[in-house]
DNA sequence: TCTGGGGTCCTTAATCTA
DNA sequence: TCTGTAGATTAAGGACCC
């Protein structure tokens, strides 16, 4: 039987959110992400803010410059999670197979549906009507003979497209689009493309793979080479398992106290840790991060003996790799750490999953307080129900 | 000038071991 | 014992994605 898949992906998820619980932001400029005046990037516009130019991923000083009269508002991921859900629960509904990636769009196995929902064009149309209906909100869908293609249908009718692309037009659709649209390609192989003379996809199409070979990596020739074609074999899966957890803070001004990276090392690690222990996860390596003014970022990591979720274990591998680096004297923009190599918790020694007492979350609370008397709000330990200073 | 947070995967270098 | 080599593993950084 042929493969057919289905991307959907949402339109401008987080602002289009924003814009259907109130409707006082319908048809204005709403931009999610950081407040203006801080540190911080754009996650998503409204279609009324794109006209400004501003898109995901933009400093937000920036944003601001080109829509000073822009809503501003800090994401709320608790809403946004709960559409995702209904998305994801509506894509199951249409087919078993739904691979979800990221919050805001899945891949869809829909071969052999054919009989019972119709052609593809059916399929596409009866689900952005069912998301439209039942979510109040719109979605962009792409229907191809892999995820390759379907992925890359959905991005080319935004918002609130369908397109179909079937197997022998695979070539020619690619043909026209800009190289910048294939998967993994980015800020820096464009240009080094473009310095081959390979500005779109045919132009890709054309050559051989030792050309390609030439300027590339040999993966990534192979990789692109089979992409231009159309070629991809990856079938839609389940949800991929997760390979590591981490956490990271960007103070709002460069940190010079070593003091204030350790409690702030200690609160992130306590994250990490809570998350290992809510999906029965392990790490058998920590890695800390940091981001020095001037944005040069370092990593650290050790492979630890024996597997860990415990927040102390974690945090005090963490703190040693960041003492030995030369690094260690600061400032820091940014630091973070997370655990990686992740095995099921029943493989770590139980002695150290102690580490969650009442004792020590009690101890962590005053620590965050401390934090938040000298820099305001850093992080968050998003403690339910309860103000905070307890 | 400015550039978040949470991830995955790839490349390369260093280190260990046979 | 020394040297060279090849392969595996670990570590660090980079590119990319949402």
């Amino acid at each position: 039987m042929a493969r057919l898949v289905m991307h959907v992906d949402m339109d401008a998820f987080f602002a289009a959110i924003e814009q259907r619980d109130d409707p006082e932001l319908l048809g204005k400029p709403v931009i999610i992400g950081a407040q203006p005046g801080g540190r911080g990037v754009v996650s998503t516009a409204s279609y009324e803010a794109r006209v400004f130019g501003v898109h995901s991923a933009m400093p937000i000083s920036e944003a601001h410059r080109l829509c000073p009269d822009g809503i501003f508002l800090r994401p709320d991921f608790r809403r946004y999670k709960e559409a995702s859900d209904g998305l994801m629960e509506i894509l199951r509904s249409i087919s078993p197979v739904v691979e979800p990636v990221g919050i805001d769009e899945a891949y869809v196995d829909i071969g052999g549906l054919g009989r019972l929902l119709g052609p593809p064009t059916e399929i596409g149309a009866e689900t952005k009507r069912r998301v439209r209906e039942q979510l109040s909100l719109t979605a962009s869908v792409g229907i191809g003979p892999n995820r390759l293609i379907a992925k890359i249908a959905s991005d080319r009718q935004k918002p609130d497209g369908l397109t179909v692309v079937a197997p022998e037009q695979v070539v020619a659709f690619l043909a026209p689009l800009p190289v910048g649209d294939m998967r993994g390609v980015g800020r820096k192989t464009v240009p080094i493309l473009h310095r081959m003379g390979i500005r779109n996809i045919g132009d890709l199409q054309r050559r051989s793979l030792e050309e390609l070979q030439g300027s590339l990596g040999a993966n990534q020739a192979r990789a692109l080479h089979l992409q231009c074609q159309g070629i991809s074999s990856d079938s839609v899966g389940h949800q991929q398992e997760r390979k590591s957890i981490s956490k990271e803070t960007t103070f709002q001004v460069d940190e010079r106290d070593f003091d204030v990276i350790r409690e702030t090392l200690l609160v992130l690690a306590c994250q990490v840790g809570r998350t290992a222990r809510k999906e029965g996860l392990a790490g058998q390596k920590v890695t800390i991060k940091a981001r020095l003014p001037g944005f040069v970022t370092y990593t650290r990591q050790r492979k630890l003996l024996e597997p860990t979720l415990g927040d102390l274990e974690i945090f005090r591998t963490g703190i040693e790799l960041f003492k030995a680096a030369p690094f260690a004297k600061g400032p820091f923009r940014l630091v973070g750490i997370g655990i990686g190599d992740l095995v099921p918790e029943s493989a770590a020694k139980p002695m150290l999953m102690a580490d969650a007492s009442e004792r020590r979350a009690q101890r962590l609370y005053q620590v965050l307080d401390t934090i938040r008397d000298r820099h305001g709000e850093v992080i968050s330990l998003g403690k339910p129900g309860k103000k905070r200073g307890g």
